[in-house]
DNA sequence: GCCGTTTTGACAATGGTTGTCAGTCTTGAT
DNA sequence: ATCAAGACTGACAACCATTGTCAAAACGGC
């Protein structure tokens, strides 16, 4: 995740943004523009995919989901619990996700920049792994 | 950065690896398939844009470059000094890249994974900024 | 040089993402 | 409630990085 920055500003309440958001808020994996989608064309409530697009990008923007990208370098999103900037623990094969905070690593690549001069630093972090469950199979 | 897996295999010596790995090591900063390619073409030594592809892709393979994702979501590879896993401190504005290696990072990294039993745990850490010279301007 | 295998490259095909733009909906004001 | 201004939507086209195809060319070992 980078950190966060942007300050937030004001949209309109439709439908679509609506249902979009429902998803996100009862889904605890990363998931792709296309699955979300498709997900509403199941759930009757259709949202065109144009839309899915936009409205993930503007919740990206205002920084209230989090995006990353796949290993096949497809865009994923998820909505937080954290609100503060944090990393995640992933599953590569279940896609469990666990979010983590770590001042450590703040302040080591905070140091790091510092280091040889770079300013307005922001920084990428993402562990990825086999969860329990997952290997236990 | 992953961290680095494969053994590495035997691949034949061609006129279009060489013109590749010739411009890896004459480029500093991360450079991507197609710009590699528009280069090569430039330089008279034309490559096919898909062996190009092929080439940076079994390089990545073979750990011998390492690729990260632009913000455009594009891959972008680079030939680094460090053999060993490590990671980059990329300039956001001119690309200028130093290489960081940090055990710190790696410890953090693998007991916050161990702690919620993720196994074959990997990650990527990437830190951005503004370089000293960039920020002169 | 010869031959089996690998590699190449022009081109098609894929697939995620963005652009278009006319029609629709939200909002704030009247 | 009514209305106008402008934000939002959606079907579809356009983009564009990346991969697949497959016959022709290049490699390496003999
Ligand atoms: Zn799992
Ligand atoms: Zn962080
Ligand atoms: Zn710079
Ligand atoms: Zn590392």
């Amino acid at each position: 995740m980078t950190v966060r920055e942007q300050p937030a500003k004001e949209h309109r309440r439709t439908r679509q943004r609506a249902a979009v958001d429902e998803v996100l808020d009862q889904t605890e994996d990363f998931i792709s523009a296309q699955e979300l989608h498709a997900l509403l064309r199941t759930r009757g409530a259709g949202v065109g995919l144009a839309t899915v697009y936009r409205t993930l990008q503007t919740l990206a923007d205002d920084g209230r989901v989090d995006v990353l990208r796949s290993d096949a370098g497809e865009a994923v999103y998820r909505r937080c619990v954290r609100e503060e900037h944090h990393h995640h623990l992933v599953c590569r094969s279940c896609g469990a996700t666990v979010e983590i905070a770590g001042p450590t690593v703040e302040r080591w690549a905070k140091s790091i920049a510092d280091q040889h001069g770079y300013s307005e630093v922001s920084h990428t972090l993402e562990i990825f792994g086999t969860c329990p469950r997952c290997a236990a199979s």
